[in-house]
DNA sequence: TATAATGGTTCTGCCTGGCCAAACGGCGTT
DNA sequence: AACGCCGTTTGGCCAGGCAGAACCATTATA
């Protein structure tokens, strides 16, 4: 996307309060107007017209998140068709498993996480609904990246880089080609700590038709905990098992 | 809440646009601008700089909501920590009754949505998360209000009234009043065909420690297919159990 | 093909309305 | 009782949002 010519500086600053807010969770028209360098009564305009309709709520003596946003918010998620299809199979994994089962979507060249479902000894991770993350250096990412063409791969690079979330991250270019390659033959990624310190993941994308990853669905758990054989021998199976029934499903209705 | 004094206009016109968006399913510029009744080129700046942080989408010629959204709206989900403990008993409920459950909390004075799970012979309502219903005409509302202060929930009629939404719906405060009496007694409401033509629910509050509802879960069934022996005699013992393990876990943790 | 119609994008200048600063009022603290 | 901190209100200035028209791109019609 090209710079906006003439964007609507007040609804960027509503934007701006808004993840201000969910930042803070919670804030004060003071402490919101610092940050956002504007005057403390255009804060609360804004707060305001936004109460008005429940989009923000003023809770005591500070203003939160309203649920109005859930009605965008789920509506925006059941769009993807993806989501209906995938999200009984990604319980049934999480509860298989016992681990954090993860449901990713790419939207312009990043990833954002759709669903999660935990098992009852999933680790607890900061991840929500709606979170963006790199692709380059998730095993999600990885595992969509790997089934669509080299030069779009190479376009989303291009635009948002490769920097490094751990020290085990692929940083470089035709490493991350080589490991799209290997992923390729045997249909899931492995995500050795690339993502975060002492977590490994396992993930297998779901693809159309057309050989073309659509999302990405993962088992997540901490290195420390689940031995290798486990992890490389029986998890993959169980993955790709899981995201099968959602390709077949998918592609069928 | 009172007028705002001051309101931004801009930012109103932004909520418009978003809402004229998801009613549509996604809209052109024209179009949108037709509704908001502003010119074509404010409309095109404000879907610009959304799309500069994707909380709308451009796909092909029609603007989306984004899922830069479902950032938001799970986040506002789950501030309701009713949210996180009574979901694996309503998805219970849905598997074991075979019907559609809903969980819906109450946000200055109407009804919201917070989730639903459907079983494999649920009705296919239009319902979804974030939906703002009445109170008075949904056995969800009549649950929570039943264990409100009579004043408060005055004071909710007085603001909201007591519009029909069939022909069913309970209209006179007195008549009400009684009905939410017989709810207090029983512990669960009965919806008639209240909020939706053929169309019966039972709801279950769930309180706090001091018998004030915070929330309440239904089960909704179609009048035709389920008999009222199931429906009198074994549903409200299903929700009632459903609904006391939520309010154990809920208010001791 | 030509031509028209429709819908998205860009541009310009007017004037509204969003913002700042300052003042006010409510609360809690010293 | 005086101070300090915050949220709210007010007034006035001028940035910036909007309307309108011109400009493209695409599809429909003949």
């Amino acid at each position: 996307m090209a710079q906006t010519n003439h964007p609507v500086r007040t609804v960027d600053r509503t934007l701006e309060i808004l993840e201000i807010i969910r930042e803070l969770d919670g804030a004060g028209v003071s402490e919101i107007a610092d940050r956002v360098q504007v005057g403390k009564s255009a804060v609360h305009n804004h707060l305001n017209t936004l109460a008005q309709r429940e989009y923000v709520v003023k809770e005591g003596d500070e203003y939160h998140i309203g649920l109005a946003f859930l009605g965008l918010g789920a509506y925006a998620r059941n769009r993807n068709e993806i989501y209906d299809t995938a999200r009984p199979a990604v319980d049934k994994l999480a509860e298989e498993t016992g681990e954090l089962v993860n449901l990713l979507v790419e939207k312009q060249g990043r990833g954002i996480f759709l669903y999660k479902a935990e098992g009852d000894q999933a680790v607890q991770l900061g991840t929500y609904a709606g979170q963006r993350v790199h692709l380059h250096s998730t095993g999600l990412g990885k595992a969509i990246l790997a089934f669509r063409p080299r030069e779009e791969v190479e376009a989303i690079l291009d635009e948002h880089g490769m920097p490094a979330a751990t020290d085990k991250t692929i940083t470089d270019r035709e490493t991350f080609f080589e490991e799209l390659d290997e992923i390729r033959e045997q249909r899931y990624a492995v995500d050795r700590e690339e993502g975060l310190p002492g977590l490994r993941c396992i993930a297998v994308p779901i693809t159309d038709g057309h050989d073309r990853a659509l999302a990405a669905i993962s088992v997540s758990c901490p290195s420390q905990r689940v031995d290798d054989e486990r992890f490389f021998e029986e998890l993959p199976n169980e993955v790709l098992s899981a995201a099968n029934v959602v390709e077949l499903e998918h592609n069928h209705s």
